[in-house]
DNA sequence: TGTCCGATTGGT
DNA sequence: CCAATCGGACAG
């Protein structure tokens, strides 16, 4: 298929994680440009997912009560936009967190962006973390925030154009992926066991556990 | 209004 | 292992 909002507005967010795998994300500031290929991502499907920052539960409640799904706060009314957006949200009152929104208009689904591999703009990146070693720059959601200058100013932007872009890059060998649970999201009851990480196997950048 | 806690990170 | 630090979710 070619790359365009078509990609992000799949019915298979699994698929898009897996696919995302390999692009190049880019942030373009008055600071300068930083940018580095997605090599660990989580899937979250809003509707299914008790993980998922959209999920609401039934939408019929056991008191017969329905609910609209059309984002139940303003912090997570980008994740039901349709897909081709940024949602980020602030984590522990200090870490930023970035997803590319995918799916249909209210679908809720996302991808959380886990670690990049860091190729644009090095020095920028090793300014705002604070390190010169290249392995805690990208690796891990919070840091990738941190060294791209990602904060909630960049919430809900269309990642098609404009500052802040998904490209393709790289085709990761499907060979190549690897799967497994997901990171801290041990209350989740049954979804805490959702195999929906996927990481580029043996990639140096790719976060800790 | 008050309390609880997180899709994390860095330092003991 | 534990503190940092803040806003969303929910109880009352």
């Amino acid at each position: 298929m070619a790359f365009g909002r078509g990609f992000f507005t799949g019915d298979d967010t699994i698929k898009i994680a897996r696919e995302l795998l390999g692009m190049l994300l880019v942030h373009k500031t008055p600071e300068g440009v930083t940018g580095g290929m997605i090599v660990e991502a989580e899937a979250y499907i809003g509707a299914i997912d008790k993980a998922s920052h959209a999920y609401t539960g039934p939408v019929t409640a056991k008191d017969g009560t329905v609910r609209t799904r059309c984002g139940k706060s303003a912090r997570t009314r980008a994740m039901f936009d349709e897909g081709g957006v940024s949602y980020i949200y602030l984590i522990y009152g200090m870490h930023y967190c970035f997803n590319v929104v995918t799916g249909k208009r209210g679908e809720a689904c996302a991808v959380l962006i886990r670690a990049l591999r860091p190729l644009i703009g090095l020095d920028l990146m090793k300014r705002r973390r604070k390190t010169s070693d290249p392995l805690m720059l990208c690796s891990g959601p919070g840091r990738l925030c941190e060294a791209m200058g990602i904060t909630k100013e960049q919430y809900g932007m269309d990642l098609l154009k404009g500052e802040l872009t998904v490209s393709p890059f790289r085709k990761i060998p499907e060979t190549r992926i690897g799967t497994s649970a997901r990171i801290n999201v041990d209350y989740a009851e049954e979804a805490r066991d959702f195999p929906w990480r996927f990481f580029v196997r043996d990639d140096p950048f790719v976060s800790g556990r």
